[in-house]
DNA sequence: TATAACCCTAGAGTGCAGTCTAAGGTCAAT
DNA sequence: ATTGACCTTAGACTGCACTCTAGGGTTATA
């Protein structure tokens, strides 16, 4: 169990974004200290390690929230919802992937163009690198 | 040349944002009509598409604009500068990539893990398709 | 020729995601 | 016992990326 100041330079945020996050429902407010100090498990570690991940590719928090709230269980009724919304964020992050893909890609063509030795360097700018890419 | 309307339709963002583009320089005033229309070209049509993709894989407009006014050219003191930059967003995008495959591995996870047929669906969250990924 | 559907500008307003401030309580070390 | 580093809350503030409003001009169609 770790203070949040020992949680927040594990995850590289703020004290402020930890609870701020709480306060939005990111992370469920769990277990306190005598002196009302939040304690925080390994699970909430892994939680929002998560949560930053998603935002660095682009996720909201609020699409954040749905995702960690996507539970599989027996429950046939939610089964059926639950497939249908996590097969709608897997298109999503397959385009994601690909747009991603692309811009690597342009920043490669960007980069190889670059002091790669004696020949000389051609002209060449990120529009032109994602024009080059015919697949 | 298409005026601001029919690159607002193409583009799926609305006209301010492209005005907002354009006084961010993002993309450059261009041409104008007699009337004092904004005229987009084919260039344009293209740098408006890669804003949107990037923007959608988490890149500030700040980044955009940085990343759009990289230009390979043969100036030998700028090039050193260009590889440095593009290197170091290329780790990023890389980042990303990973972070992206893992939340697309996870969701797949819980995706198979729902209505797979007959067999019972197991209790799945994201945070446990996540621990579930040893690679 | 007038009506709708477009375009212009400057500037105000909005929602998201923090970030900071004020005023105070707790804990470890000198 | 007091100093400093930590923690608490509520609420104000900030920066980003739009989005809207007001007040006006232009262009195509009935």
């Amino acid at each position: 169990m770790m203070k949040i100041g020992e949680l927040a330079a594990l995850a590289k945020v703020s004290r402020d974004t930890l609870r701020f996050y709480e306060k939005h429902g990111l992370i469920t407010p769990g277990l306190r200290s005598e002196a009302g100090y939040r304690l925080y498990s390994e699970t909430d570690v892994r939680r929002i390690g998560f949560i930053i991940g998603a935002k660095e590719v682009g996720f909201t928090l609020n699409e954040i929230h749905q995702l960690l709230e996507l539970e599989v269980t027996k429950d046939e009724k939610s089964c059926h919802d639950i497939k249908h919304f996590v097969d709608a964020k897997i298109t999503i992050v397959n385009q994601r992937l690909a747009e991603i893909k692309r811009i690597k890609k342009s920043l490669q063509t960007l980069s190889d163009a670059c002091c790669g030795g004696d020949e000389p360097a051609t002209h060449c700018t990120i529009l032109e690198a994602l024009s080059e890419q015919t697949n």
